[in-house]
DNA sequence: CGTCCGTTTGAAGGCTCTCAAAATATGTGG
DNA sequence: CCACATATTTTGAGAGCCTTCAAACGGACG
C-alpha cells in the first residue's frame, strides 16, 4: 500500500472527504501514487479507459482533436479535481499534464465498485459531475459566442480564482504563473496563438493586465477586466 | 395522482426505468404531468431551480445568454433525457420549449429526497450525467475548431440520429421536421442566421441534402455529410 | 555564445458577420 | 378559402475580425 491518506494533500477537498478513516484505508487499498512530468498523457482518447484518479497536484488538460489535428482543450484539472471516466470502457479525451502533477491513481472496475459500495462518495461524485457540466455548459458560451478579447480577458480572469492567492483584498494585484503556453491557451479558447498574443498585449497596453516575465501575469485591474470578459 | 406510470411513453426510457413498480408508485405521488407549448420556459438562469422532470415528449433548449443578449444553445433534450439540475439551488441556465412538449414534473426537493433513497435510479443519473458532460466536451471541439460548413453538417447528422426513422438502410436518404428555426441552429452553432441558411444552401447544391419545403431535410449522401463533418 | 523553443509583431487574405432587401412561409381575420 | 400582415428564410454586397504566413525577438539551456 501507498502511503497513509493521513499525508494527502487533498483529503479533505478530493472525492474522498466523504469517506470515513476505515472506508478510507479499504480504498487507499486499490489506489496508488503516481507522478507524471509535464506533458506527459494519462489517457489517449479511443483508448480503453483504464484508470480512474484524484489529483493531487498540478494542473491537467483533457482535450479533444479532429482528424487534421486541429485541437479543442475541453477543461482543466486542479489539485482535488477527479480524473477518468467511471463506467465507460473507451476514454472520450485525451488527459495530459500541463505541469509536473501527482495523482492517487485506481484501476477503473475496481474504483466503480468501490462507488456502488461507498453510496456517499457516489453522490458527491455525482454533484461534482453535475457542476462539470454546468460548468463545460458555460464554456460552450464563451466558445460560441465571445470575440478574442472577451475570450481572453474571462480565461485570466478564471485563471487567477484558481491560482490566484486565496482571497487578497478586492483591488489589490494578483499575480500567478500560467501553466499553459501560448498555443495551450489559443486551444483553451478556440483562437490562434498570434491572437490570443495579440490580446495579450492589447490588455498589457490598456493597463489591465501586466506581464512581468515568462508566464507571469499580473490583473492590475479586475474589474476592468471583468468588464471586458462579458462586453456589459 | 396523475395518469399512471404504466402509459408513460417513456417507462424504460427515462430515469424510471431503474424503479420497480411498487418504487415508482411512491416516485409517482409527487411528481405531475405537465405540457409546454412551443416556446415557453420552464426553468431561467438565475432563478430558483424549483424542479426537475423526465422529458415525455417534444424537444427543449438549454441556453445560456450573455448581458448584451447573444444566446448560445449549450444543450438539447429529447423525449427520455432528464431535465433540471438536483443539488443546485439555482438554476444556470434556461430551459425552453422548442416544440410542444410534455413532461412529467417533480419538485426538486423531494426529487432529491427519492434519489437518496433509489440508489440505482441514482446511479443511472450519475451515468447519463457523465454521458452529457463528454456530449458538452464534444460539442466545445465544434464551436472552437471547426468551420461554419463542417458545423452544420455535424448538426444535421446529429438531427438525423435523433429524428431520423430508427435504422433505415444505410444509403437510403433519411428525412426528418427540424424543430429549430435557422435563428436556433445559429445559436446552437455559434454562427449567424445568414451563415446557417448559405451552408444550408450549399450542401443542398452539393447534392448532399434537400429542402423540400418549411423545414424538412433530407439527407442525401450520408458518407459526403460525414466527410464535410470533420474534414477528414 | 549559439541553438532551440516560445512569444511577439507585421502584412495580407479569407471566412464569417453586418446591414439590407427580396422571396417565401406562416398565421389571422374576414 | 382568400387576402393581408407577420415572421422566417434566402440572397447580395461590403466590412471586419481573426487567421495565415512570415520574420524578428527573447529567454532557457547546453
Amino acid at each position: 500500500m501507498s502511503r497513509p491518506c493521513n499525508d494527502c494533500k487533498v483529503r479533505d477537498q478530493s472525492l474522498c472527504s466523504s469517506l470515513s478513516d476505515e472506508e478510507l484505508s479499504s480504498l487507499n487499498s486499490i489506489g496508488h501514487n503516481r507522478k507524471l512530468e509535464r506533458g506527459q498523457t494519462l489517457l489517449w482518447a479511443g483508448d480503453e479507459a483504464a484508470l480512474c484518479a484524484n489529483l493531487l497536484e498540478g494542473v491537467l488538460k483533457l482535450s479533444a482533436t479532429l482528424p487534421d489535428g486541429r485541437e479543442q482543450i475541453v477543461g482543466l484539472l486542479y489539485p482535488a479535481d477527479f480524473v477518468g471516466r467511471p463506467f465507460s470502457e473507451q476514454a472520450e479525451h485525451t488527459v495530459t499534464a500541463l505541469t509536473d502533477a501527482e495523482l492517487c491513481v485506481f484501476p477503473r472496475k475496481p474504483f466503480e465498485e468501490a462507488l456502488e459500495e461507498h453510496s456517499r462518495m457516489e453522490r458527491l461524485l455525482l454533484r461534482r459531475t453535475l457542476a462539470a457540466l454546468d460548468e463545460a455548459r458555460n464554456r460552450m458560451l464563451m466558445l460560441g459566442r465571445k470575440t478574442a478579447e472577451e475570450k481572453v480577458a474571462s480565461f485570466l480572469l478564471d485563471m487567477a480564482l484558481h491560482l490566484g492567492k486565496p482571497e487578497s483584498r478586492p483591488g489589490t494585484p494578483v499575480t500567478f504563473d500560467l501553466p499553459l503556453t501560448r498555443a495551450q491557451m489559443a486551444d483553451v479558447l478556440g483562437l490562434t496563438i498570434e491572437t490570443v498574443s495579440r490580446q495579450m498585449t492589447r490588455l498589457k497596453r490598456a493597463g489591465l493586465i501586466d506581464l512581468p516575465s515568462g508566464r507571469l501575469v499580473t490583473i492590475l485591474d479586475r474589474d476592468a477586466l471583468e468588464e471586458r470578459a462579458e462586453a456589459a
